[in-house]
DNA sequence: GCGGCCA
């Protein structure tokens, strides 16, 4: 109880920070003795709560959360993520003020915590925002842990995740190994490079230069937006 | 000027 559980000692690595309508999320990797995660937390007025995600998740966040942006509506399906000793479920959910997407946190001995990120008025610019954030953290961290053979070194661990039975294109589990995550975004990711791997290279480029001139459509590109 | 989540 008393190491990991406050996380009052933990250094923080990288902190950003995402407004959108009248939430703020804050982002913050940080690193205990027990390894690294990253910290969202969402503030309302008064509420605040807040999510751990392993580092290793992250990318699949990344992942989801493209999945939501590209998706329709009425084809998105809610997702589960498996990730060491925690379940985290997506779901979509709706009310007057709009489209949002729901993250809950599920663990052992731990009350669920979720967060909720709006789509936006526009369509899923909220998701894409939110989702330019973990991959500019992400890319930081593989800056800032210089790991030499990240893509090369077994990735089950990373692969056990996604037991997702809903939806296209997500993988189950324990099917291929470092082939799966480039397949998999090969197959849900118009947008991406072929070199496939998230948090390198350019790609946080080419995504965040979309953030601003958002487009329904997405993969449109004839950038003429009013 | 938001407001979801149902523990």
């Amino acid at each position: 109880m008393m190491e990991g559980a406050s996380g009052g000692n933990d250094v923080e690595l990288v902190c950003k920070t995402l407004q959108f309508e009248h939430k703020l999320f804050y982002f913050d990797l940080k690193e205990n003795p027990r390894g690294r995660y990253l910290k969202i937390s969402e503030k309302t007025s008064a509420a605040r709560s807040t999510i751990i995600v392993p580092l290793n998740g992250i990318v699949w966040f990344v992942d989801i959360f493209t999945y939501y942006v590209n998706t329709d509506e009425r084809n998105a399906f809610s997702k589960e993520l498996n990730l060491d000793t925690k379940v985290f479920y997506f779901d979509i959910g709706e009310n007057k003020r709009g489209r949002f997407l729901k993250i809950s946190e599920a663990s052992v001995g731990r009350n669920r915590s979720t967060i909720i990120v709006p789509a936006g008025s526009l369509g899923e610019e909220g998701w894409a925002a939110f989702r330019n954030i973990l991959l500019e953290i992400n890319d930081e961290a593989s800056r800032l842990f210089i790991v030499p053979n990240q893509q090369h070194m077994e990735t089950s661990e990373h692969l056990q995740g996604l037991s997702d039975n809903v939806g296209a294109g997500f993988i189950s589990g324990h099917s291929a190994q470092s082939v799966a995550w480039s397949d998999m975004n090969l197959d849900r990711l118009v947008e991406l490079p072929p070199q496939g791997e998230i948090g390198s290279l350019g790609l946080s480029k080419v995504i965040r230069a979309d953030q601003k001139r958002f487009s329904l459509t997405w993969e449109a590109t004839t950038g003429v937006i009013s």
